[in-house]
DNA sequence: TAGGCCATCTGGTCCT
DNA sequence: AGGACCAGATGGCCTA
């Protein structure tokens, strides 16, 4: 726990400059995370030769280590960049954060199962109707122009909105898991609402 | 200015 | 032993 690297702290960017491949995203942070401020050699600890060979290969050892985690999490990241390219986004709405883009993706995925199954539903009553519900009416839930809230609240919900019998009914979708936020469970959820307004609906829920 | 989000560093733990 | 994974800490950037 002593100040082993103390003294060495300096980004690891020096050693691996951007070794990842598309670090281009990456932040410049990288280039200096702390303000490189010309370290005036303060409080340099004499070593030994031992304990200096020491040092050196911990020192290496933490600037892979280092490397390492900063290509992992790039590689968390790229994960989560693909993940939104196939989750309906509007145009103007700003990149989603990583939660929200997980919230998103959990309540999107639940509301296809949703839509699938009511539509399977649908599909064995005899005389009725096909249901609007298919991939290509999420497409549409994806469409800008699309009034998310009011086309929940009526219209084809109609026929829909008996998923709050679900057996998978995710109340801790509404309320977004892990979310501490509460008092939104209250407002009926339904496949449609995991799709829209994701983040002007209602805050936390998406 | 406070709060949210993010990238990075770091040390610990687990796995191969 | 070394790598992967994880969580805490830290500091920068941005926005209300």
């Amino acid at each position: 726990m002593d100040s082993v690297y103390s003294d060495i702290d300096s980004n690891s960017c020096d050693f691996f400059p951007h070794t990842d491949d598309e670090d281009s995203r990456g932040s410049p942070r990288c280039a200096s995370p702390e303000p490189e401020e010309p370290q005036p050699q303060q409080k340099k600890r004499r070593r030994g030769r031992g304990q200096a060979v020491v040092h050196v290969v911990k020192k290496n050892r933490r600037v892979k280590a280092n490397d390492r985690e900063r290509n992992r999490m790039h590689n968390l990241n790229d994960a989560l960049d693909t993940l939104r390219e196939v989750l309906p986004a509007f145009p103007d709405e700003t990149k989603l954060t990583k939660i929200e883009t997980l919230r998103f993706a959990h309540n999107y995925i639940w509301a296809l199962s949703e839509t699938i199954r009511i539509a399977d539903l649908q599909a064995g009553k005899p005389g009725d109707a096909p249901l609007l519900l298919g991939s290509a009416r999420l497409g549409d839930a994806a469409s800008p122009g699309s009034d998310a809230c009011s086309w929940s609240s009526s219209g084809s919900s109609s026929s829909s909105s008996s998923s709050s019998s679900s057996s998978s009914s995710p109340s801790y979708c509404a309320s977004s898991p892990g979310s501490p936020v509460g008092g939104t469970e209250d407002f009926g959820y339904r496949p449609q609402d995991a799709l829209f307004g994701f983040r002007s609906f209602v805050p936390g829920v998406y």
